[in-house]
RNA sequence: GGUGGGGUGGCAGAGUGGCCUAAUGCGGCAGUCUUGAAAACUGCAGUUGGCGCAAGUCAACCGAGGGUUCGAAUCCCUCCCCCACCGCCA
């Protein structure tokens, strides 16, 4: 959510935010706002005043003569149906308000490039040599079917399509990856939480998943709840309807958690492996801090670095993209996609999503802090990013680390959560 | 699931139809005193919106939404949440 003064006063920096955004259906979203805004501002000194009088006719009844009196009594019965009608129609103009405001994208900050898909986000950095094989290289479904360790027909058939169920050694893998990332994280001051996996329509439209995002949330519609597909839903709403104090900030905080998503509309896209699935899991990192854009960027540029750390230590190639407008989604001002080299996929895909949002997400939170300096009351700042996603990151350790004879090595990092072991999987024949 | 008690400003906590324009305390800010700090004292101060260059001024807000009333923090209804006890249960 926007402020509605920045519409006010820079209605065509935020139409251009929503076309660089390709959201062009959202642009008119910004001027009914504004005619809303405006008829609410032509009615509400009016009504102000009818409310005043109103208000102020307890004070003088008591020295009213009987005959006074009875005609002060009439003018209350005028004032409350005139003052009831107007109350009707703000009540309505503020809920219209209130949604197409909620329509209306954050503005993408200046350095986002331009660009309408995910082929035009732009390179900014690149890490790590990608690894040349001299031998035929398996993909990770391959790998890891021959190695037992995975079952994508038996998912399907309990579970459907892009689910997936993990065996041995392989699902020992996922929890030490996941494992070390919280560790990693905490030793870097972050505070770990579980949060609920299930959330009120409430946290998904404070993050800016809803309106949008319906199709890709599981729903559990007797219980008006939402399976998140991400813990950024619950970890941002952590203090939604907060008044924190300055000096309980910066919040930096990390959660493992279980992620659903529908993936609606990508049917055939894929289909193929760990990559995209239903369900899986994430570690987050979410931060919130004061109302200050050079802090929230080099927030931003903090946790790119900390998952970039995981992923060196990992000894996986990766490159990092600015997200262009188009790719970019609704609530964020600026995004960086780290894209892992995955052999298989002869490509480098994203793994880790870093967002940082201003105050657009802690509006629709009512997330709020008081400074330290006694000035307003403002509105924080938050960001998040990956620290790791399994088993999507499975394939690259897999396929990046494997050996010719289906053996898979395990990253020096990894190996105190796998009992010491350095090599996974036996001699495949 | 059942019964009962609650939800008031940053926090605690008074307030059962009209001087509530929400007491009081803590915390906060400014000042006096002090080498500095603490204590003490004095003053300022809720949030949101409208109008205004500003001082200011008007309105809304007492968990959310409806209702009764000329008038609601206060009475009624629905919902949400918290606490206590009982039942069931991983």
């Amino acid at each position: 959510m926007l402020d509605i003064k920045v519409l006010r006063d820079n209605p065509d920096a935020v139409k251009a935010g929503a076309i660089k955004k390709r959201l062009a259906d959202r642009v008119q979203a910004v001027d009914r706002a504004l005619a809303i805004d405006a008829e609410l501002r032509a009615m509400i000194p009016g009504l102000d005043a009818l409310r005043s009088e109103q208000k102020n006719f307890g004070k003088t009844m008591g020295k009213l003569s009987p005959a006074e009196r009875e005609t002060a009594l009439a003018r209350q019965k005028d004032l409350k149906a005139e003052i009831g009608a107007l109350e009707e129609r703000e009540k309505t103009l503020r809920a219209e308000l209130e949604q197409q405001l909620a329509l209306v994208p954050n503005v993408p900050d200046p350095e986002v490039p331009d660009g309408k898909d995910d082929t035009e986000n732009v390179e900014v950095k690149r890490h790590g040599q990608v690894r040349t094989f001299d031998f035929t290289p398996r993909a990770h479904y391959d790998l890891a079917e021959a190695q037992g360790w995975v079952d994508f027909l038996r998912a399907a058939n309990m579970a459907g399509s892009r689910n997936y169920i993990l065996f041995g050694d392989l699902a020992l893998l996922h929890d030490a990856v996941l494992r070390f990332a919280v560790e990693l994280m905490v030793q870097r001051g972050f505070v770990p939480v579980d949060p609920p996996l299930l959330v009120r329509d409430q946290a998904m439209f404070g993050t800016g998943f809803f309106p949008g995002g319906e199709e890709q949330t599981y729903r559990c519609e007797r219980d008006g709840l939402n399976l998140i597909g991400t813990a950024e839903v619950p970890v941002t709403s952590l203090h939604g309807g907060e008044m924190l104090t300055e000096d309980q900030l910066p919040k930096k905080y990390v959660a493992r958690s279980a992620c659903f998503r529908r993936e609606a509309g990508t049917h055939g896209k894929d289909t193929r492996g760990l990559y995209r699935v239903h369900q899986f899991q994430k570690v987050e990192q979410v931060v919130i801090d004061v109302a200050d854009q050079e802090r929230s960027i080099r927030h931003h540029h903090d946790i790119v670095a900390n998952a970039e750390a995981l992923l060196q230590a990992c000894d996986l190639p990766y490159r990092i993209v600015a997200v262009c407008g188009g790719d970019l989604g609704v609530p964020q001002a600026m995004k960086y996609d780290i894209e892992t080299w995955m052999p298989s996929r002869n490509a480098y895909c994203e793994t880790h999503s870093a967002s940082r949002f201003y105050d657009y997400q802690a509006r629709r939170l009512d997330l709020r802090y008081r400074p330290k300096d006694g000035g307003k009351v403002q509105f924080c700042h938050t960001l998040n990013n990956t620290v790791i996603a399994s088993p999507r990151v499975l394939i690259p350790l897999l396929e990046n680390h494997q050996l010719p004879d289906g053996r898979v090595v395990v990253p020096a990092a990894l190996r105190p959560y796998l009992g010491g072991r350095e090599v996974l999987g036996k001699p495949l024949g």
